[in-house]
This record gives structure tokens, C-alpha cells and sequence, in this order.
DNA sequence: TATTGTTATACTCTATAACTATA
DNA sequence: TATAGTTATAGAGTATAACAATA
């Protein structure tokens, strides 16, 4: 268990986070949203699946999920292809051009974090890592029961 | 120095953190936008100080900062003061409101962390803070010799 | 009836550029 | 002239609610 004290300086660390996010983001090639790149990058990581499931990943609206992936497919980078168990449903997949454009956001991403924290060693970045995902799905099983 | 693989995880759990940043401002009190809650939180930690300092804290732009305050004191949660040095300044501070607001907002903040977080030891905690803080100056030593 | 996804609407946060007042 | 701050405008991201099609 922790102070309140910390509590309130990891609150702080999270609202800095978000300027981080923000710089990064300058990185990615025109007409690619932030947005755009983490729904491929999740579609690449976990597979074709639907939109809702796609929703549940991204933690947020299928509504909003809905106009992302209707940006990503208008510029082709992702297909929809029919899901033989339900009507309702699309299976989203990456197409080629979006592989094509993974690769240079990953290309990018990395040369910008790599240039960033040269001065780290590979623990280190692991750690943060492993506790921002310990901290994700800590706040996400909280969230659920609520 | 890290793999390409890690920048590309980090990038990922970046984007995942938005999400936490997100059900985190939901516990704030009616009319308290996260905008305020950092924005008063700064200048209680830091004490009264002018309009660009804040906005540089922040890492946005002044003009973002300014309608934030505006926003703020509009509501009575901080004071524009005459800055004796310079009269295209005034120098802000948090009122008395705000102070009673930030012990809510911290209240709040707090609880629902250590809920999350429960499971969590304080020098895991720590780790973070640690690890985050370290990892936002990296970015911003960076960010400004661009 | 319930569920999957889409669309309309509104709100928050942000940046750029034009402007005012003072240095 | 240059700087501190304000305001107008535009764009990205999000949520809620109403809707369509299918289960």
C-alpha cells in the first residue's frame, strides 16, 4: 500500500504523460492520425477481429472505434472483409498499404525514442514497460467491477 | 540502449495510458475539468507565478493556458495579481476555493488509485513515479534541442 | 427483444495566427 | 521592435443517444 502523497504525484506524472503522447504523435507520416496508428497496431498485433472487440482493446467507444476505422479503410490502409458467423459483423484486417505504413511508423516511433532515451539502458526501459502495463491492467480490472 | 522492439511496446502502452488518464478524470467534481485540476495543482505546488511559466510547466501552448485560466478563475478557483516587474503580466495564484477544490480533487484522485492499486507495493509505486518522471525529462531535454 | 455497428450532435483539449498592451 | 497575454478559428478525439440491420 501506498501514501496518498504518491497518489497525487502519479496523478501529476499522467497529466505530463499526455504532452509526451502529444510530441510523439509529430512524428507519424501525414494524413496518419494517432488514431490511426493504434488501430493498426493493435489489428497487426492481435489479428483480424471485429469492430467491438477492436473497441474493447482501444478502451473506447465502439462509436468512436467506428470513425477510426472508416478513416484508416478511406485511405485503404485496412480491409473489411464479411464475417461468416455474423451479418451484423465485418472482420477489420491490416491491408498491404497499411502494413507498408506500419513499418514507417514503427521505423519512426523508434528512431525518436531511441534519440530520446539514448541514455537508458535496456532495463530500464523495460521496467517502465512492464509497470505501465502492470498499471493498465490494474486500472482496467477496477474499472470493470465499477 | 534498448531494442526496436521495446520502443514499439513503449509506444503502445503510451497510447493505452490515455485511456487510464481518461476514467482517472472522471472522479473529479462537477465543473472541475482535468485542465483545471492540473492547472491549479501546478501552481500550488509551485506557488504564484505568470502566464508563460505555467504554460511551459505544462507543456502547452500559452494560449491553451490562458483560456484554462480564464476558465478557472471564472469559477473563483484562482487570482490574477498585478506583477509589480512587468504590467503586461499578472501573477497567478490559487484562491482559497481552489485550495478547498484541490483537497477534493486529491481526495478523489486518491482513492480511486489506491483502490486500482491496492494490490500494488509502495515501492512498485515508487518505481513508477520514478520511472515516469525520469522518462518525461528525457523527452522534453529532447524535445527542446529540436 | 437483444446485439452489432453507424451516424448525428456536442464537448474538451489543442495549435496557429492575428491582435492588444506594455517593455 | 520585441514580448506577454488574449481571442478567433480550426482540427483531433471522445461520449451519448438515436438509428439500422441482423441475431
Amino acid at each position: 500500500m501506498a501514501e496518498q502523497e504518491q497518489y497525487e504525484e502519479l496523478a501529476r506524472q499522467l497529466s505530463s504523460i499526455a504532452a509526451v503522447r502529444r510530441d510523439l504523435a509529430r512524428v507519424l507520416p501525414a494524413d496518419c492520425s494517432p488514431a490511426s496508428a493504434i488501430v493498426l497496431t493493435m489489428l497487426r498485433q492481435y489479428g483480424e477481429m471485429r469492430m467491438g472487440k477492436l473497441a474493447e482493446l482501444l478502451m473506447i467507444d465502439m462509436s468512436v472505434t467506428s470513425r477510426h476505422v472508416a478513416y484508416a479503410e478511406a485511405r485503404g490502409w485496412l480491409e473489411r472483409h464479411p464475417d461468416p458467423a455474423d451479418r451484423r459483423s465485418r472482420l477489420l484486417r491490416v491491408s498491404p498499404a497499411g502494413e507498408a505504413l506500419l513499418r514507417q511508423v514503427s521505423e519512426r516511433y523508434t528512431e525518436a525514442l531511441a534519440t530520446c532515451l539514448r541514455d537508458w539502458s535496456a532495463e530500464d526501459v523495460g521496467r517502465l514497460i512492464e509497470l505501465l502495463g502492470r498499471f493498465r491492467n490494474s486500472f482496467d480490472g477496477c474499472r470493470t467491477r465499477t
